[in-house]
DNA sequence: AAAGAAATGTTATACTATATCAATAGCAAT
DNA sequence: ATTGCTATTGATATAGTATAACATTTCTTT
């Protein structure tokens, strides 16, 4: 494991630097980060948690850019197929993508007391894809997710 | 990895097992295997396949023994919480456990040319909760699934 | 038998996601 | 610069998944 969520950071850093990432990468390979895609993504990054998609058209319908389901699950999709963002599965939430973000295999932990996700990255990919193989089994994507208690949370008595 | 589902096996005798099993469970930590519980559990290992909710209460009408969906979510609750079946978090959908089925981290694979799921066990719990563990984490739950193609669909050119 | 806990029946509704089709915008080649 | 093609958006409707709430029944213990 790489990098964790926990703890704090500079978010503004963290905000920008993975826009202009999204767009450098959108640029190479010849994607169109549009003005929703965009959108949905400063959301995601700026709220910086697991958001529903309801979640994310409700912040746009605040900042006056009312939209429908559709829109978002569209941006979503991009998101998400791209890299740029991660679906909780668990959750059935959304979480943009602060890592260097090449092809990576991401774990999430995720704390049922607060409910904050923090992304990772899978010490066992190989062993995974290893093993599968033996049984004949092409793994093409995987989601990992682990729930519990994060730092913060299990050293006091949530409610 | 110890077992897979990949394969044909003896169907008639999982399931008688699986239920004994199951009941044997029951009677051991004083849980009740109602009627409708038993019911949804009986429809997974008859069908053998990841089901939704629905479908189950699709069987469960056919069958004469039309139910509203509280039934059937609060029997997959039982079942889930219990180890006797598991929730597929990739498709919304539920498969009986056909592991011996003690305290296990499973994981699924899916192959998303013909549907099938196979449930076999993670070769990386304890790297994982070691790891996450360093981080502060404590983990009480576990999801990993991988979709790719499984041994029959990977050798074809499946529609 | 009575009391308390667990499970069920039922209605309604909340939450998550996609199909469909018309309209528009970006892009490549003449 | 127009034409034609493809990708994207807008908008309406609807499909699919899951739970809240409350009355009733069943089980278990006393």
């Amino acid at each position: 494991m790489s990098d964790v969520g926990f703890g704090s950071h500079d978010h503004t850093a963290c905000m920008s630097g993975a826009l202009d990432a999204a767009e450098n990468v959108c640029q190479t390979r010849g994607l169109r980060l549009t003005k929703g895609r965009r959108r949905v993504l400063e959301i995601l990054l700026m709220e910086h948690r697991a958001m529903g998609a309801y979640d994310i058209l409700d912040v746009m319908a605040l900042e006056g850019y009312a939209a429908q389901p559709p829109v978002v699950y569209r941006a979503l999709d991009f998101l998400v197929s791209h890299g740029f963002a991660h679906k909780i599965q668990k959750l059935n939430a959304y979480l943009a993508c602060t890592h260097p973000c090449g092809d990576h295999a991401p774990i999430f932990l995720i704390c049922h007391a607060c409910g904050t996700v923090a992304e990772t990255s899978m010490p066992m990919k190989a062993s995974l894809g290893a093993a599968a193989k033996q049984l004949g089994f092409t793994i093409e994507t995987t989601v990992v997710e682990a729930e519990g208690l994060c730092p913060a949370c299990s050293g006091e008595t949530p409610s």
